[in-house]
DNA sequence: ATACTTACTGACCTTTCAGTCAGTAAGAGA
DNA sequence: TCTCTTACTGACTGAAAGGTCAGTAAGTAT
């Protein structure tokens, strides 16, 4: 008995294409990634990408959602869960979820958009309300909790939660860019977590 | 008489082919942008461009090079030549010239490299000898002078001169994609400014 | 003026690649 | 076991864009 080419997978097939897009697109770029080169590393034939995604457009569209999906939520929950004071808060949950963002899949996508994003305002929106917005919201509360408690004083820093994410941000493109010229990437996190500390602390 | 349909300038058609081709690139990013178009910009013909660029990819490298080379060299000299202390020096002239980058045409060279660097190494080591490690050595020496004067406690942030640069990108990059959702670049500076000079002043 | 060099043009060639579609076979249903 | 539906294939198409080159005319030398 011959044994079958092809299995038929409707249900699977999306994320399948997705993942393997993904990993295309984080090699090469949006541009420089033939749909062909991802529907072989999708195991499916060229025509099959058409059936799950009308242009290579939506399927970008698609690659970005399906990462921005899987990964909201998890910095706000425990924001509001924990029991710790701010500043254990800050140093160790808060410092280990930054650490990992610039070797995560965020980073891909970091990049496709500073790539591609200017071309695309409702993918750049979508993410901005999706992760941005909610995670500095998150930040932001974390700091006006600490001052209402008497941990911190009064500072500009409630109104730039982007100075935690700049080294984070640093940090991913060094990496990407430089990864040869290695930079301690935890430790800069720590050290900018330090001086912010340091700044706030009533 | 018939007016010229041309002036032959073989001298000055490079930069101004690189000056068409930076704003292009600008624009639309290097995939995204045809030689055609470069061409149309610079008022010549597409098969000129192949006279003074072998291919897309030499005019590319070329314009990033021509860029760098324009605007390197800057602060270094001034931080050699001040007679400023070093926390002024900090909050006068550097800060000014951190304030300008994110709106400078070294934004878009970074958001080229960042979307092309990885398949242009030898680009991005260009980019890091000339630009990155001038910088962060020009830094690191600032600070290492404060603390040799007394000015700054021994910290670790002599080790990361890249805090100083990690909220300069963000504001960069913040520009480039959330235009609209605006957020105060400057004082994001001053205050992670602010920060540093607290946390290591003497 | 005339001959000569070469910067420059623009039509053309070639390749690459997103997108199509007629046909095939997996696998469900009877 | 025999249909019938449809997930799937892969050869094909059309267009866009990188790259070429024979020819033209701007400028220079004599």
């Amino acid at each position: 008995m011959p044994e079958p080419r092809y299995q038929r997978r409707k249900q699977a097939r999306p994320q399948e294409i997705t993942d393997a897009a993904f990993a295309a697109f984080a090699e090469n770029g949006y541009a420089a990634t033939r749909v062909e080169e991802v529907a072989k590393r999708a195991g499916v034939s060229k025509g099959l990408m058409y059936l799950y995604f009308k242009t290579k457009e939506e399927l970008f569209k698609a690659v970005i959602r399906s990462v921005v999906m899987r990964r909201v939520d998890a910095l706000i929950e425990v924001v509001e869960d924990t029991e710790l004071c701010s500043e254990d808060f800050m140093r160790g949950p808060m410092a280990d979820f930054m650490k990992q963002v610039p070797g995560s899949p965020v980073a891909v996508v970091i990049r496709l958009l500073i790539s591609e994003g200017p071309r695309h305002p409702e993918l750049v929106d979508y993410y901005y309300e999706n992760v941005v917005s909610r995670g500095l919201a998150a930040i932001t509360q974390l700091i006006d909790r600490g001052v209402k408690r008497g941990e911190f004083r009064k500072t500009d820093v409630s109104d730039f939660p982007q100075l935690f994410l700049a080294p984070v941000m640093l940090g991913m493109i060094w990496k990407l860019l430089f990864a040869k010229r290695s930079l301690n990437t935890d430790k800069l996190i720590d050290t900018q977590i330090d001086m912010i500390l340091a700044y706030i602390k009533a």
